[in-house]
DNA sequence: TCATTTTCTGCAAACGTTTGCATAATTCGA
DNA sequence: TCGAATTATGCAAACGTTTGCAGAAAATGA
């Protein structure tokens, strides 16, 4: 009733399936002439191949599958589409999950995708994920694996990244330079690695200034807009106001952004605010936000790239690397 | 090398495969004790069942197309995310493409999905698609699709809309009990429904007003800030300067938000302006921008609703309809 | 004209499952 | 203890392809 098949045009034509197949491919054993049927009757009952068949047969499939903590946070939604868009003409689909930043999620994602058996994923991991293991399986079963942003670093996988610790450093002396001396970080999860790295970077940068490292200037949080808000309420509670802040991304830079001018403070003058990632909105708040470029677009498109490389080379097991993509300070009018 | 099967477990019990399928599917008439050997083999082996190879024995799969314009647009990530969530919970995975605009791009996602024989479609449709030819052929083969946001009226399928006419009604009305009289709409491409429809409200809004409907005030574009921009560029180039602003959508709005502040205009005091869609940017502009919340997420969660329900109830040919989801207007200091 | 080569087509097995049906193994009643 | 009823297992076909191999048909040469 749905689908015709192969068998459907063999039958019409009075021709074996085979010859059929074959036709379809384009096999130069085939007769041209036969070929011309076999195009014509398959157009005219409308028939698609049906990959399901042909993937168990051939046990190649063309579908990637993608993990990502959430879907519609800016930088991953563009990641993903990079990702779509190189993966669309290599003639590759993409299975997109989101692990809503839960452990147990992301291994049922992870599951999920190598039972319909794609070709290989892309993952960046969500917040709670203590444990590699899950991964560790797929790379003893070979299956292909990048990881872009949010990475494990001790699983030897491709991983494509930013100089997560360098940038942070830049941005924080961009605030040096411009004076701030009281400058407070906003913190992600303790878990993350990128994280850590920008932590670290805040830190280095204090240091080569001589600026003494104060542990009340550090606020630890999520990545969101209201964790943003929240951890610079806290400060402002404290009453340990900074005069500049560093935030762990763009959406906590807003929140903060937000709480500091509920206080009247401004900003630049009163505080001074960097954030992390270069999402749309930095450009549209008043004053734009000063920020790093991470390159989301071009960050899931060098994923994909890799990993499709992998897909198509099984054979020379290709020694894993890290690419580090550039991410520029862009100075705006917050600093 | 690479994945464990059924028949390995079959083959290291002495048993026979169909048991063993038996068995992990807890078949009742299979022993107990057979099902905890074979559990404990599988795990030890560490399989994951074919879902290629059940698919196609089965005939049904668990995989959801879905198409959208472009991804990395708020409104559609936000859909997107609706859809994997209630898709995750349900057991169903999303495999997602991008039209990127394009009609022909658009047709070529379409066959990709019905070649990987997903369950159902779920499609928001590009702007230079003038024909549903490709979406017929879905519905001849029984194919359950469910159109969001932009739809073809022709179709006869579910369609998880808002009432766009209505709420762009209302959000003029809105302008015009504000005191604004010069009131410009930044339309959306003709070929979409949703931008007719917006058009058509900002007309009879005009008209129930008693305001006189001038050609010149409505300038027609794409649906990106760059569009709204360029608009807004126009008008004031044109010398016909509105005192408010009804934007087709969001990003349009913020483009011709930035234009006007460039024009050194004060909003909302010398321009009002309206945008549509309630994305997160409009909270963050300053002053935050009037808008109409359409639920991105709820509509995405909606469709993916009503398609389940299609497909796992395929004997009872339901009626589609047309579900029309609330759509508030949000007044903020843009207005 | 017939043997040989070349060109084209079909047979059948395989991919990893599921499942109707047959049958082996076990349990039960008398 | 034996046949019947019950319980548990296996056989084999099927899903829609691809592909090695065999062999039919056509073309070639002498």
């Amino acid at each position: 009733m749905k689908h015709t098949t192969i068998n459907d045009i063999a039958r019409k034509l009075g021709i074996s399936p085979s010859t059929v197949s074959r036709a379809l491919s384009n096999h130069p054993d085939v007769k041209e002439e036969t070929k011309k049927k076999v195009r014509n009757v398959a157009k005219e009952l409308n028939y698609t191949p049906n990959q399901i068949a042909q993937s168990l047969k051939t046990k190649r499939t063309n579908a990637i599958g993608v993990i990502v903590p959430e879907i519609k946070h800016d930088f991953f939604s563009s990641a993903i589409s990079g990702i779509e868009e190189v993966a669309y003409h290599s003639g590759y689909t993409i299975i997109v999950s989101q692990s809503n930043e839960s452990f147990e999620r992301e291994v049922v994602n992870t599951t999920a995708l190598v039972q319909q058996r794609v070709a290989g994923l892309i993952v960046s991991i969500s917040q709670s994920t203590k444990s590699g293991e899950h991964f560790q399986a797929l790379i003893d079963r070979g299956i292909p694996l990048v990881f872009f942003d949010r990475v494990i670093n001790e699983l030897d996988v491709f991983k494509v990244i930013i100089d997560d610790k360098q940038s942070a450093f830049k941005a924080v002396m961009h605030l040096i330079e411009r004076g701030y001396r009281k400058i407070a970080h906003l913190a992600g999860p303790r878990t993350l690695e990128i994280c850590k790295a920008r932590l670290e970077g805040y830190k280095e940068a204090l240091s080569y200034a001589g600026i003494p490292f104060n542990e009340g200037f550090v606020i630890y949080g999520g990545m969101h807009e209201n964790d943003g808000y929240v951890s610079m309420d806290k400060l402002i509670k404290n009453g340990t106001v900074p005069d500049a802040i560093f935030a762990v991304n763009d959406p906590v830079a807003v929140g903060a952004f937000q709480r500091i001018k509920e206080a009247g403070m401004k900003i630049p003058d009163e505080v001074g605010i960097v954030g992390f990632s270069n999402n749309k909105i930095t450009t549209l708040v008043d004053p734009p936000l000063t920020t790093v470029d991470q390159p989301s677009f071009e960050m899931g498109k060098k994923a994909v790239e890799i990993l499709i490389n992998l897909i198509e080379n099984p054979e020379k097991d290709i020694k894993p690397s890290v690419v580090v993509l550039d991410a520029e300070l862009i100075v705006r009018k917050s600093t």
